[in-house]
DNA sequence: TGATATGTTATCTT
DNA sequence: CAAGATAACATATC
């Protein structure tokens, strides 16, 4: 489910709760979502947690292993404190309303990984569709997959001049070329849409056929949209959820996304659907050239 | 019942 | 070989 801006949200998160933890008990519930040998995680502090493209990355105090956890469609990482409860999460929240769905017990039957940690609090990874995975790596091994990854949206490497070169190579669909995660880190659906609507480019057209003047414009969107993201703590859309069990609030701020039929923000068209490499394309034909 | 679903990658086709 | 298209992963919801 996630996209940058919701890898991002969690990882902060996860970040400011996990720190200094030491784990004491690692349960996997489907063994296709835990890859390595959990025993291993046994006795371990928490260090840090960071993102890398839409990977989580867990690190310990003298540990040459780290935890790299991805969420892929529909993973969830939901953190509860010691003596959790309805009413604890509510106080939590100031002024938000918890998603009804989301209170109640854990582990359900999409949990598949449950780690304790010694202080009684325990975090649990639900995946729907158990495309998502934790694995237990190297730090050398991580290193090495970090050297393989294109530059983040959000990243200094991401300069317009890197943007520029990877849009002229490819005829493919402009959207796709911006989704294309081996070449851009952390662009996914909702962003791409919307980005192509602020830069009011045509999603369909052939990523080489832009002008310089439009690949700037689409830079900036790209970047505006996904920064926005994270402002607003992702986008709830079917299952993301934070570490608390809540929702983001980007979606209230979608200009294309799932608003079919809808008005574009720019010029009031009406948003249209079409399909773009089995993905959902919005786009609106009045200003989206 | 069938279409659709946020991500990534393996595998097919051109 | 390379670029691009498509299927596949597993499951729920509309």
């Amino acid at each position: 489910m996630p996209e940058l801006p919701e890898v991002e949200t969690i990882a902060r998160q996860l970040d400011r709760t996990l720190r200094g933890k030491k784990i004491v008990g690692v349960e996997v519930l489907r063994t296709k979502s835990f890859v390595g040998k959990e025993k291993e995680l046994e006795g371990r502090k928490i260090k840090r947690v960071g993102r890398e493209a839409k990977m989580i990355v867990v690190e310990f105090f003298s540990w040459d292993k780290v935890l790299v956890i991805h969420l892929k469609m529909t993973g969830q990482l939901v953190w509860r404190p010691k003596n959790w409860d309805i009413a604890h999460i509510k106080r939590e929240v100031a002024g938000g309303h918890p998603s009804e769905d989301w209170i109640k017990e854990l582990p359900d039957k999409h949990t598949r990984v449950v780690i304790d940690f010694s202080d009684k609090s325990r975090l649990f990874f639900n995946d729907l569709r158990v495309f998502g995975w934790m694995k237990i790596i190297t730090r050398d091994q991580w290193l090495e997959l970090r050297e393989g990854l294109p530059p983040d949206v959000v990243d200094k490497e991401f300069s317009l001049e890197y943007f520029m070169r990877i849009l002229r190579g490819s005829g493919r669909a402009v959207k796709l070329v911006v989704m294309d995660s081996q070449k851009i880190g952390g662009a996914g659906n909702i962003y791409a849409n919307d980005a192509l609507n602020l830069a009011k480019i045509d999603p369909r057209r052939s990523a080489k056929s832009l002008s310089a003047e439009e690949i700037k414009k689409l830079y900036e969107a790209l970047k505006k949209v996904i920064k926005l993201g994270i402002k607003y703590g992702g986008a709830t859309y079917s299952s993301f959820r934070d570490t608390r069990g809540l929702g983001g609030k980007y979606q209230d701020h979608f200009l294309t996304y799932k608003r079919e039929g809808e008005k574009c923000k720019n010029c009031r068209g009406k948003i249209k659907k079409v399909k773009l490499g089995g993905r959902g394309t919005y786009y609106c034909p009045g200003c989206q050239i």
